[in-house]
RNA sequence: CGGGGCGUAGCGCAGCCUGGUAGCGCGACGGUUUUGGGUACCGUAGGUCGUAGGUUCGAAUCCUAUCGCCCCGACCA
């Protein structure tokens, strides 16, 4: 993409509104707009984030085995009165009213709507187990809504919902998510750790929290510092493996680790006095065995293999895809502005051209633009008749993880300059030695 | 929902107390200049001062109502 044909109002100035990083720094470099409380248009550049991350979620739920549908935004109430929750979910619920006066509601989630599809379509334990999972907009009418995309009132969510014949069954779906998610954050350049919750209105007894540590984290978090330097790396996981999948939970849940709503201080004080560590954590996704509250009620039975009808065994599993964004850029920035990671970056590499309108750098840059391009990475180009000082800027301010800088001075030698975001780091290099080192770098996180 | 604050140009703000027909910086646009970290100068465009009532000869300014937004708390992916 070229700069002078890209849309992207990046702001010198910081709108009034915004109170923490992220939601500052989402706003200078263009990537949303609020339309109302808590609701927010994408612009282009946050837009390719989040098709970013998208893109990453569902080839992680694929790779688990997991299967994609899409259930509307609007669901009928009736629904929802049948498991109960019409009643208790409060004002939290969008309630809307159509032509024929028949009461409906903007999703908050979708335990009901799913449940529905399944009970009429899966009659044998034959066809389990069964994951279903899709990526909406979901809206929950927030008191408060701040932070921008981190405490929205729309906001996009992955919700997939298991079914199992009994609770073994669905404790290895359960398992599988924990890993997939690991797998999932880890992609996306954070450390996201899953800490023992509370189930909440959604009910069931079994639920972890995932929380990537931030000073401006909405929960108060308890752990081990031993928990950060956990890692998936490239391990191979066999997801149909029941007591690998659960050895894998097993080490990243054992050291202690958990939000306020279930800290417990007596444990808490067993950890050596080095590694006990109280801080903030930004929850970006939260998983549920809940049994058959909702199975019983709306009567999603399966026939088991003694021939009797019984309730399938369900299970819930979310990751706020928007709030990510936010969660990223609060783990992953400096004063200067966004540092994306390698996997979310919306573009690979913003090439700078120091001196537009010079014939010999702007066919340098073209060159390199168009080389590039071919190795399929998406490069941004620069290619605005402005100061350098100007161009670095906005690079810096939009977080390319890397940048290729183009000038007179550098050609002369026969070089352009690759320049690490993270560290500052400048290398001087042919061109297609550049262009080499970026398809090196991209090979790592595809 | 309790408490606090704010709505004036695209963004950041001043003017309001003490009524007299709106201003600054940044940005945008046109030029000149400059060219390895937000350059400098000249010029141009852009605002029914959130909205509705009221007081007044006259309201951004005073009064009332209303809408919206932000912050703290309680609540929450």
């Amino acid at each position: 993409m070229r700069l002078t044909r890209y849309f992207l109002p990046v702001l010198k100035e910081t709108p009034a509104e915004a109170q923490i990083v992220s939601h500052r720094l989402m706003l200078r470099a263009g990537m949303i707009k609020q339309q109302a409380a808590g609701i927010y248009s994408w612009l282009p550049l946050g837009l390719k984030v989040l098709r970013r991350i998208e893109q990453i979620v569902h080839e992680e739920q694929e790779r688990a085995g997991h299967i994609a549908l899409l259930m509307p935004t609007l669901q009928p109430a009736d629904l929802w009165r049948e498991s109960g929750r019409y009643d208790d979910y409060g004002e939290e619920m969008l309630r809307i009213t159509d032509r024929h006066k028949r009461e409906m509601l903007y999703g908050p989630t979708n335990e009901e709507m799913i449940t529905d599809i399944f009970r009429s379509n899966v009659e044998s334990y034959k066809q389990l187990p069964l994951t279903l999972y899709h990526i909406q907009w979901k809206f929950r009418d927030e008191v408060r809504p701040r932070f921008g995309v981190m405490r929205g009132r729309e906001f996009l969510m992955k919700d997939g919902y298991t079914f199992d014949i009994d609770k073994d069954a669905a404790l290895h779906a359960y398992n599988r998510h924990m890993v997939s998610y690991l797998r999932t954050y880890e992609r996306m350049g954070l450390t996201a750790i899953p800490m023992r919750a509370d189930s909440g209105p959604i009910g069931g007894d079994d639920t972890h929290e995932f929380l990537v540590l931030a000073s401006t984290g909405e929960s108060e978090v308890f752990y081990d510092a031993a928990v950060t330097d956990l890692h998936l790396g490239d391990r191979e996981i066999d997801y149909a493996d029941r007591a690998g999948v659960k050895a894998v939970c097993d080490e990243f849940t054992t050291l202690y680790a958990r939000t306020d709503e279930t800290h417990d201080a007596a444990l808490f004080d067993a950890i050596p006095p080095e590694r006990r560590r109280v801080g903030r954590g930004i929850e970006v996704g939260q998983i549920f065995y809940f049994g058959t509250k909702y199975s019983d009620p709306m009567k999603a039975n399966v026939v088991n293999d003694q021939g009797a009808r019984v309730p399938v065994h369900m299970g819930s599993h979310g990751i706020g895809v928007s709030r990510l964004l936010g969660a990223i850029i609060e783990a992953s920035h400096d004063e200067r502005g966004i540092i994306w990671p390698e996997g979310v970056t919306p573009f690979a590499v913003g090439i700078v051209n120091l001196k537009q309108g010079d014939s010999a750098t702007d066919a340098a840059c073209e060159g390199l633009y168009a080389a590039v391009q071919a190795t399929g990475l998406e490069p941004l180009y620069d290619d605005r008749d402005d100061r350098a000082g100007a161009k670095f800027a906005t690079m810096d301010l939009i977080g390319l993880p890397w940048r290729i800088t183009v000038g007179p001075r550098g050609l002369a030698n026969g070089v352009v300059e690759l320049t690490e975001r993270r560290t500052g780091v400048s290398v001087e290099m042919t061109a297609e030695a550049a262009v080499a080192r970026l398809v090196e770098i991209y090979a790592l996180h595809r």
